[in-house]
RNA sequence: GGCCCUGUCGUCUAGAGGCCUAGGACACGGCCCUUUCAAGGCCGCGACACGGGUUCGAAUCCCGUCAGGGUCACCA
């Protein structure tokens, strides 16, 4: 009984990798590595309209980002497995344990609803069918499916996160399918066969398959399979709506923002889409369809018409926590905790602590909604804690997922000032869109309207006489390269004048940014130099007096 | 709707019959620090869904109600 744990991780491949799969990752991941056992990772393209190279590559750059490190030296993809398969089904087939079956899918859907109708749960039930039927199916050129004759009795299987049977009545068995028109295996045959194959031990997915488990298990007694030990995690939720975490709560996002632009500014759909550049019929069935996306391209388009920026979105997929700036070992942490506790009141961990510390005996059963606030002063912490090169380290890497950030032409140790002089940032992102104005030629500062205003002009234009005065100051002063001398020449300047620094800060930072907020200003002032500080002032004082 | 799962502060959770006038973290509020945004320090607000049992004793066990979630595909 002293086996080794063989674990896995099976998704389909339909483009990055979403929380909820990286949390199921995680957890088998945990599981082998806690255990000295096996994590295997395995491809389940058989849906053939959805399964690309693409998402393939997509989904393995994450799990590697993550690094959540698979031992199966040769990937599986199950659409490879088809002769296994296949061969498995015949033999089923020929033992009766199978069979084909004719109905198209519009038949079945008529099948449904008279279910519906008659408020009877539709069970699908073996058909005859006389040699005229069959014949006049395969004219149609219709390809049967293969289902699997379940026997009908109750199915009883022990859950280990839920710690209970979970029990179905033979009143609920159905012949499920097991092999799709198109010749491929439904997932269910697929799971089975390959668990079995790849001797996997434990399972642990997410509860959305508990009830698919009877099916798996009907079909591993009809096949001689050794059962598995099975434990369903919870479901991640969108705080927002208590639903389901999922891809399409970026896109809500966006359509709520576009509908209170509209509303505010007493625009249209049309108008979004002309500003856009993209089909007026194509964003109005996006704005009214709940369940539609837009696609990569189009997303950024519309963001930008309404003001939505990255950073505004709801992070999703691994990538977009990636593109945000956060840190696979913070959101490694942050989502074991979704749906597991080490327990008394340890919540930050290092990886290896988690491995040290995961049971599956401390696996929570109730979904917990997912809380982006907590995971953002995780990273916080992490951040602040974190040693010069690896704050480098990931700041290489966002930047490689973040091509348009200008930080991208910056060296190691310019990048090591900039975080150093952001400290107590939360994400990368936030060091990145507050630095950026050090990095960008000085044409291309722009000044924001309502830091002008507010910083210069209101009081009588106190802030411009400030900024005119400090320049004259900061022209004379002699050494630029240090930050306590400059400090010491500026608060001098405040002290004659009998002027907080705030006063002359404020305009500074506004003359030299463009707007109301930036790291430390002496720190951009030593940064920037000279030259380009003096350069600003002399634009920021032109621009506004114009 | 049928079936299944779950129910401790706003959120994530600790809690395995007396250690609980329920602990921690995030969020929130106040104060301090402060050249902006942050970060940081101190203080505070705040929960056992409800109703019945069992027990000397229940957040912990049982039943019911209610609420939330999942699932009912030739998607996985």
């Amino acid at each position: 009984m002293n086996q080794t744990v063989v674990t896995r991780f099976a998704p389909s491949p339909t483009g990055y990798l979403h929380v909820g799969g990286a949390r199921t990752a995680l957890f088998n991941w945990l599981l082998a590595k806690h255990t000295g056992g096996k994590f295997l990772l395995r491809i389940e393209d058989t849906d053939l309209a959805r399964s690309t190279d693409e998402a393939t590559r997509q989904l393995l750059e994450d799990l590697k980002w993550l690094g959540l490190n698979w031992d199966n030296a040769e990937l599986v993809f199950q659409s490879k497995r088809l002769d296994l398969y296949n061969n498995l089904i015949d033999g089923l087939i020929a033992d009766g344990k199978a069979y084909e079956a004719w109905e198209s899918t519009a038949e079945l859907d008529s099948m449904r609803q008279q279910a519906a109708r008659a408020k009877r749960p539709f069970i699908y039930k073996r058909q005859t069918y006389t040699t005229d039927q069959l014949a006049k199916f395969k004219d149609e050129g219709r390809t049967p499916v293969v289902r699997f004759a379940m026997p009908v009795k109750e199915y009883r299987f022990h859950d280990i996160t839920l710690g209970k049977d979970i029990v179905q009545s033979q009143y609920e068995v159905q012949d499920f399918v097991i092999r799709k028109g198109d010749g491929m295996p439904t997932y269910h045959f697929g799971v089975v066969v390959d668990d079995a194959e790849m001797g996997v031990t434990h399972i642990l997915r997410g509860l959305e398959h508990l009830l698919n488990t009877v099916n798996h298990i009907a079909l591993q007694e009809a096949l001689g399979y050794e059962r598995p030990t099975y434990a369903h995690l919870s479901v991640m939720l969108n705080p927002e709506n208590g639903e389901k975490l999922s891809k399409r709560d970026r896109d809500r996002r966006i359509r709520k923002r576009v509908a209170d632009w509209t509303r505010s500014t007493k625009k249209t759909i049309d108008d979004v889409a002309a500003v856009s550049g993209l089909p007026a019929v194509r964003l109005n069935e996006w704005f009214t369809t709940d369940t539609m996306q837009l696609d990569l391209s189009e997303q950024p388009k519309v963001m930008k018409v309404v003001g939505l920026t990255e950073g505004d979105l709801p992070e999703i997929m691994i990538h977009d926590f990636r593109r945000n700036g956060y840190v696979p070992e913070v959101l490694l942490n942050f989502l074991a905790l979704q749906g597991w506790s080490p327990g008394g009141d340890r919540e930050q961990m290092t990886i290896a602590e988690m491995v040290e510390l995961f049971s599956l005996d401390r696996i929570i059963s109730s979904n917990p909604k997912f809380n982006r606030e907590k995971l953002k002063s995780f990273s916080t912490d992490f951040f602040a804690k974190a040693p010069k090169e690896r704050l480098i380290s990931a700041m290489r890497d966002y930047l490689k997922v973040n091509p348009e950030s200008p930080l991208n032409g910056a060296t190691d140790e310019q990048l090591d000032k900039v975080l150093t002089m952001n400290v107590g940032f939360h994400i990368l992102r936030e060091v990145d869109e507050k630095s950026r104005f050090l990095f960008q030629p000085d044409d291309a500062i722009a000044f924001a309207p309502d830091a002008i205003e507010k910083v210069l002009l209101k009081n009588d234009r106190q802030g411009l006489t400030a900024l005119r005065d400090i320049r004259t100051v900061l022209s004379d002063a002699p050494n630029w390269s240090a930050h306590d001398a400059l400090e010491a020449v500026v608060k001098t300047f405040c002290e004659s004048k009998s002027l907080g620094l705030g006063k002359v800060a404020q305009p500074l930072r506004v003359a030299i940014s463009g707007t109301a907020v930036s790291p430390p200003i002496f720190d951009c002032l030593v940064f920037l130099g000279n030259e380009k500080t003096l350069a600003r002032i002399d634009r920021c004082l032109a621009t506004v007096t114009s």
